[in-house]
DNA sequence: GTTAGCACTCTCCCGGATTGAGTGCTAAAG
DNA sequence: CTTTAGCACTCAATCCGGGAGAGTGCTAAC
């Protein structure tokens, strides 16, 4: 179907295109690139090209665009993966790991980083919880009513949560409950203190505490704690896509929809390395003329999270696959490193 | 100077720029206003007001645009702020105080009120930890080398922080360390938990933790929790300021300094009731195209944090100021009610 | 002091011409 | 059979000139 001309001219477009955002058309390859051939050959195997579907014309008398299925073609199969060298790799390890010790602030950093690297906006969502696993569970008095529970979970993360009581407890008795409860369920992953979880250990538990470890079970239960940190929004304007305000409008209200973007990310990383989603591929219709570049991220191989960049369709894939793996690489190095 | 007519003009010239955002001429103003002269007479008013300073022309054949001085002018003795209903004030408070125990929540949905009522971005600075007191500090142990420090404070607010020490605390010291500094440190500001008042408490405190009081002196006094938060600027871009994108950028770009802006509402914060600051007034050469008007709010009437709207010079000051105004207020009302 | 009238200025918008990039087709050359 | 040169054609973008419209300032009359 496509001979070794084709793919060669296929790649001129693509390349050219994402350079320079504007169609490219017969002379301009046959000028930049030497392929031993005019422009009228070139023309014949362009309009080819355009009959499979790879590339399209915005209007009659235009060069040519890549399609989503060229993107996608491209990124198959003609893209080279910038390689990342060994010292440029351990420049940015020492860059996000040396300053951050909380969890979050690895995240923020992650995202201004990756941002940096492509010029697009750069994505994170936070630890699922789900997958952490508890270390530490502490009780603490605000006054009559209200209880601090705060849990530390193991990529050295901290959880704070609210909680109403009607009973008063003296602060000894929380201390009580916290070392008790710290006790049964430390080393077990948060998805599984659920609410049979801790009724399982309502009969070793001391009867103080009771009732508020249904209290705890329910809150528990019902926190959504996925978040999204995000940057590099002001880069990503100066893209030449973004001279009319309504392209810019609607990426922020992309931007705004945060569950959704993170249920997106987390749906693409249940499959292993790096995905490129292109276009149409996606599902969300305001989406479609963007393209999504993600990974995951975890500790000690299990994954906990997901890594994204999005750009325009017409996104330099390459440096945004090879900055996105190396990120979420680096982003895993930092956070296993925070648990040993 | 400004006799009754040319201030009948200027307010006419006002009214109609905000709402129109175009050049206001005399036919319009004799059209539009009843003030039972014509557009002649209305034209020479308008030649002497441009002379004082209040009004501008963009270009010879266009109608005037207020100045700043104008705009001072309108919101130092025009403008009269919008009355705002008693129902309506419970009803924005039950919006917000009914669903939030936590302070960030509160803030963050303070924020989207209010620019939802001025249709411009609201910032609200989270409060000064400075002034907050403590009502309790837990440590808890992460690792080896990691404790959490917990620190309660009396709106209702949460603060951790990560540290590191060399010698390792069993739980029960640190239970210990934790109950001890409660004791001493509970009902006192936090700016007051300086070196000084922990050199003070040492003798009173027991040794295992004396090396932990350093440290965590050492961190209080360094950490900087000056939050902002904002929202609105996708409805913001909607004003046809915008329809040029490098002044979304430049606005984004005011925006990503968070540390100026929360600075910047501090500032005017030190003095009380509604501030207004409009274009050239304000110091930072990017803000001078858009006004400030800012609140303060605070808990049983101690000032704790700032809050309020940036957009154009032509805004809606009437509505803006009364809204800043009421949700000061009532932000403060909640934070009040949450402490109690 | 006010107003009608008028000349004048300037922006905005429209339509037409021009330019330039690019194509597809055809016929000749390789 | 493939490649290429040449040419006619298409279309977007740009430029240009001419109103139209909004608004002003000035003058002279009321």
């Amino acid at each position: 179907m496509l001979d070794e001309r084709k793919i060669l001219i296929l790649q001129a477009v693509v390349h050219d295109y994402i350079q320079s955002a504007e169609p490219v058309g017969s002379r301009t390859i046959a000028r930049r690139y030497n392929l031993g051939i005019s422009p009228a050959t070139i023309r014949n195997e362009m309009s080819d090209l355009e009959e499979i579907g790879y590339i399209v014309q915005p209007h009659v008398s235009a060069g040519r665009i890549p399609s989503d299925k060229g993107y996608r073609f491209y990124v198959d199969v003609l893209m080279k993966p910038e390689r990342i060298s060994e010292e440029f790799r351990r420049q940015i390890y020492r860059q996000l790991a040396s300053k951050y010790r909380e969890v979050e602030q690895l995240l923020q950093e992650t995202t201004k980083i990756l941002s940096l690297l492509t010029n697009y906006i750069a994505l994170v969502v936070a630890p699922h919880v789900d997958a952490c696993v508890l270390k530490h569970i502490q009780l603490i008095p605000i006054d009559e009513s209200y209880i601090l529970v705060v849990l530390v979970m193991s990529p050295g993360f901290v959880h704070n949560k609210i909680i109403e009581v009607n009973t008063r407890y003296t602060m000894e008795e929380l201390v009580v409950i916290s070392t008790e409860l710290t006790k049964l369920l430390r080393g077990i992953a948060y998805r599984d203190i659920g609410v049979t979880l801790i009724k399982d250990i309502k009969d070793q538990f001391g009867d103080i505490g009771l009732a508020l470890l249904d209290l705890i079970s329910e809150e528990l239960a019902h926190s959504n704690l996925e978040q999204l940190y995000f940057h590099g929004t002001l880069q990503m304007f100066n893209q030449p896509e973004f001279k009319d305000v309504e392209k810019a409008k609607a990426l922020l209200e992309i931007l705004e929809a945060k569950e959704l973007l993170a249920d997106l990310l987390t749906e693409l990383g249940k499959n292993s390395g790096v995905q490129v989603r292109i276009g149409q591929e996606n599902p969300h219709s305001a989406m479609q003329e963007y393209s999504l570049v993600t990974s995951t991220y975890g500790i000690g191989g299990e994954v906990i999270g997901s890594i994204g960049v999005i750009g325009p369709t017409r996104m330099e894939y390459a440096k945004v696959f090879s900055s996105v793996e190396l990120m979420a690489n680096i982003l895993s190095q930092a956070l296993t490193e925070l648990v040993k």
